[in-house]
DNA sequence: TCTATGTGCAACCCTGGAGTTGCACAAGGG
DNA sequence: CCCTTGTGCAACTCCAGGGTTGCACATAGA
């Protein structure tokens, strides 16, 4: 899976992407249903869902004729994670640089 | 503070401003001394700073007649926590989605 | 088989924003 | 007092990408 952060920040950004994100977390859809409920085509639907399937935020399966599309709960949940880690390190950080600078007085 | 989530991941979407936070994380720096360690000029550095002090990632400090710019760790632990919170939530509704699918088997 | 519904693909428009250049202004240091 | 250094501001270029329209294709159902 790619570790990269930046290009799951750039996915999570857009406001019509994160529609897309909350709708599918309460129940899975295909494109054409998400274009019934969110305001813009299906066909730009489509492009999300290929961008959030990309970084791993979204799941892909055929049912039937329809394409079901289903969030990845455990991605988001890594990315959360990822994101403390690094503030707990700046935070660690900080604090030396604080220890230092006492020191320094 | 702004809650709103997705303003923040349009900030950290962009490589540059990433690697302005990754920077800072390091240590506090000015624009000036960002823009020599980073491709890109003065200004732009200057807008990115303005953005990731917009979204609270970033605090702004004048020091003589040089502007220090340094991480605010905490917001970014408040975002990763929100996220691993909607990730619990999905995964909590997707085992919800699935106990009722099997029931109905 | 014919039709309706759901997808896939390609071309196109258009705005936001990332980046630049240029200049003016403020403030220490010699 | 000058000159250097660091900021601030404004106008400009340029292109990625969000959104659209239009059409072709596939498939379940009557």
């Amino acid at each position: 899976m790619d570790t990269a952060l930046s290009p799951v920040f750039a996915a999570l950004g857009d406001d019509t992407r994160w529609s897309i994100l909350v709708r599918l977390g309460r129940e899975p859809a295909s494109a054409s249903e998400l274009a019934l409920e969110l305001p813009v085509t299906r066909q730009a639907i489509v492009k999300h869902l290929e961008v959030l399937r990309g970084v791993g935020l979204v799941r892909t399966r055929r049912s039937g004729r329809s394409v079901v599309h289903e969030v990845e709960g455990a991605r988001l949940d890594e990315v959360g994670r990822d994101l403390c880690g690094i503030a707990a390190a700046w935070d660690r950080r900080l604090e030396g640089i604080r220890s230092i600078a006492e020191e320094r007085d």
